[in-house]
DNA sequence: GACTCCCGCCAGAAG
DNA sequence: CTTCTGGCGGGAGTC
């Protein structure tokens, strides 16, 4: 999914009221950037099903499918029934670590990519591993909860962020990705099954920027590329943006998958538990008070350099990083931004800087 | 006509 | 038992 101009702002919002449905407003891709607007915030640390399906205004089906989407890069994470950590994007460069380091391990990127994997990271899942290597794998007998297993939209998002991680291909097709990733049965009516599910994984990749729709070169074939840390240095801009937005906005105000008309909504969701900080320092989502630019990309400035590698290489973040400072820095006018993107600029350093070091 | 992917049914797990 | 979770595929919207 390209750039997605109907997310709304909060002007919008009544004007959307009144607009006749539409199919992109109910995308989970937008359903996602309007998550994180909600959700990326200081002071939201737990959140429930039910009170994220209301806030979105969507029903908690779709919820499980962004919050599986998003355990998959350890932007959330499962505490308990009806109940999620939010982590935030700053764990994402170590989860796409952690995703290379495994599918280099599982011989993804080479011809033989099985779509076997633990669950990485995940801290209180206590299942068996789910690698069932061609040698151990007896097809036939695949239980049926494995096959779930292998089927779910946490798994098959990881695997499809290491087929980008580890595969030399620039541009990776849906269709390719649900070859290599069905692990059995080559029969179309399973292909079409998880091409659909790659297109709502893409598309939540999409919305977070760690991947872009585009085209296999000379053809009308959707292919999609990786942008991965470069998006996600980029990314830090606009977290701090939505940041930003959700401090001055009441939550609700800016949902386009709004059904029912809903009002001041407490910022201080019931689910959100002051004193739980697993978080240390610097590791705190910096926040801003007033300037707001669009979703995503404040500036073309990293549209360019899409060469470098996915969430890998830390000295490279850093470069990128101080390459993104300096090409941010002029575009913005407003004294009180420039000074407080300073202050970002210098956390993420730091942060990446400590990243390095480790 | 092909592509995209929302929607909600319903099976299985969890409490 | 009830409630939660989430795979799944029909079929509608979009290109």
């Amino acid at each position: 999914m390209e750039k997605m101009p109907w997310i709304v702002s909060s002007q919008d919002v009544d004007a959307l009221a009144l607009q006749s449905y539409s199919r992109k407003e109910k995308s989970l891709g937008v359903l996602v950037s309007n998550f994180v607007r909600i959700y990326n915030r200081d002071d939201v640390d737990l959140f429930g099903i039910d009170e994220a399906a209301a806030k979105l205004g969507v029903e908690r089906r779709r919820i499980y499918d962004v919050v599986n989407i998003l355990e998959s890069i350890e932007v959330v994470s499962r505490k308990g029934k009806n109940l999620y950590s939010w982590n935030g994007f700053l764990h994402i460069p170590r989860s796409l670590h952690h995703l290379k380091e495994e599918g280099l391990r599982e011989g993804f990127g080479t011809s033989s990519i099985c779509s076997n994997s633990d669950k990485v990271s995940h801290d209180d899942e206590s299942e068996e591993s789910l690698c069932l290597t061609p040698d151990d794998q007896d097809n036939s007998s695949l239980s049926k909860l494995d096959h779930k297993k292998e089927s779910s939209l946490w798994l098959l998002s990881q695997n499809f962020v290491k087929m980008f991680l580890c595969s030399h291909d620039d541009l990776i097709t849906l269709d390719s990705a649900a070859k290599a990733l069905l692990s059995d049965s080559q029969d179309p009516m399973h292909m079409r099954t998880k091409v659909r599910r790659l297109y709502d994984i893409a598309n939540v990749l999409s919305s977070m920027e760690l991947i872009e729709k585009t085209h296999i070169p000379g053809t009308r074939k959707p292919a999609y590329k990786w942008l991965g840390s470069k998006s996600l240095t980029e990314k830090g801009s606009t977290l701090f943006n939505s940041t930003n937005e959700s401090k001055k906005r009441v939550f609700g105000t800016e949902i386009t998958n709004f059904s029912t008309k809903r009002n001041k909504t407490d910022c201080s969701s019931n689910y959100v538990q002051n004193g739980y900080n697993k978080h240390d320092e610097e590791e705190k989502k910096p926040a801003a008070k007033t300037y707001v630019f669009g979703p995503f990309s404040p500036t073309g400035a990293s549209k360019k350099n899409n060469n470098n590698n996915a969430g890998t290489n830390n000295s490279g973040r850093l470069q990128d990083l101080e390459a993104l400072s300096s090409t941010y820095k002029p575009q913005y006018c407003n004294q009180d931004v420039t000074g407080l993107l300073g202050h970002y600029t210098e956390a993420w350093n730091k942060w990446f800087a400590e990243l390095d070091r480790k």
